[in-house]
DNA sequence: TTATTTGTACCGAACGGTCTGTTTGTGTAT
DNA sequence: ATACACAAACAGACCGTTCGGTACAAATAA
């Protein structure tokens, strides 16, 4: 019997396990069984496994962004507060999440260095988040809550890329991190 | 004919391929093959892949602590500029390198999660890595280089973290990131 | 019909690890 | 000195499993 599969939710399942166990640490063989999916189907769908990475990928990002962009404009905090609630929020979830940390981070750290598709796909998508912050921290320089003496992007860049530090750390340590990106936090703030 | 193995010249070997190509991405045969040994005698000595993963992250902890301990004394520098070139060094020297960053980042990242043994002895090298640079902090915050306002081993962990974030966005950026780490250290000083 | 998608058997290569027999250095008895 | 015993170290064929990927027929859709 042929069933007719649902490539999204196919792909959304795929970026749970990678993001879960690697792309090396996770077969074809997996993916498919825990996607219902024959390996003629898988495939014929998705040409390749790395071309099936790739797609959860871009899929995790869009995932993240739009998590971030809701963080960011629910509450009528200022702008400062709101990025250091969210960031305590995403350190603080890892506990629950087995510190599964960030997937576009893992990937970077895994593949990027040796595969360049995945190397600017992953690249992509991180640059997708600093814009994505990246007005929040605008608006708290306009607040006077944190220094304009440097471009905001930037400290976007520095700030976003201390939380991936801390999230890979937290693998290991299995300890949250919030508490050193909220202090970290506040030695930006003036 | 029997070859009279250097256990420690292996491991050394295995170190670098280790940190080049992460664990599941490297197998037993590969390593045999790059270091002349053969399964029995690699069994023999090291009896499993993953005890033969701890004795390199042993090795490369004691290696990049001394080297941290050497740039960090050999000069006459105030502390502060000290830290500032170690690391700028440090991710520069990562356009040599292939971007193959720090091998115990590479391993909390990929296996932290995952294995617990793997997870401490990472952990364990990291605090090994805070406790070298940590006297150098205390001592700018003596200079009153760095606000003493946050304890120095906390501020470790702070500058470490990023340090790490940013060696993992390096592999697929291939920038150094220095520049970021060095605006970074500057909006730390008094 | 024809084109596409699915299920499944199968491929060669690589995986981590074991097994058996051999070589080697060393301690000991002669 | 020499013979022998013995454990540790070594060589490499081999084990079953899993790897990513393919072939091809059956089923379905157009």
């Amino acid at each position: 019997m042929n069933y007719r599969h649902d490539k999204e939710a196919v792909i959304r399942k795929g970026m749970e396990l990678f993001w879960a166990k690697g792309f090396h640490n996770l077969g074809v063989d997996e993916i498919c069984r825990e996607t219902r999916m024959t390996k003629g189907a898988f495939y014929n769908a998705f040409k390749s496994k790395e071309l099936f990475l790739l797609a959860t990928i871009e899929t995790y990002g869009n995932f993240i962004t739009d998590h971030l962009q809701k963080q960011l404009t629910k509450t009528k905090l200022k702008a400062f507060d709101k990025l250091s609630n969210l960031y305590q929020e995403l350190l603080d979830a890892q506990t629950k999440n087995n510190h599964i940390g960030c997937f576009v981070n893992n990937t970077m750290s895994e593949m990027g260095a040796v595969n360049t598709s995945i190397a600017s796909a992953t690249s992509d998508q991180f640059d997708k988040f600093l814009n994505t912050i990246e007005p929040t921290i605008r608006e708290a320089q306009k607040d006077k809550d944190v220094s304009n003496a440097i471009n905001s992007k930037l400290l976007a860049e520095i700030i976003h890329t201390t939380f991936f530090g801390l999230l890979t750390r937290s693998k290991s340590t299995k300890t949250s991190g919030s508490a050193v990106m909220i202090t970290f936090l506040n030695t930006l703030k003036n």
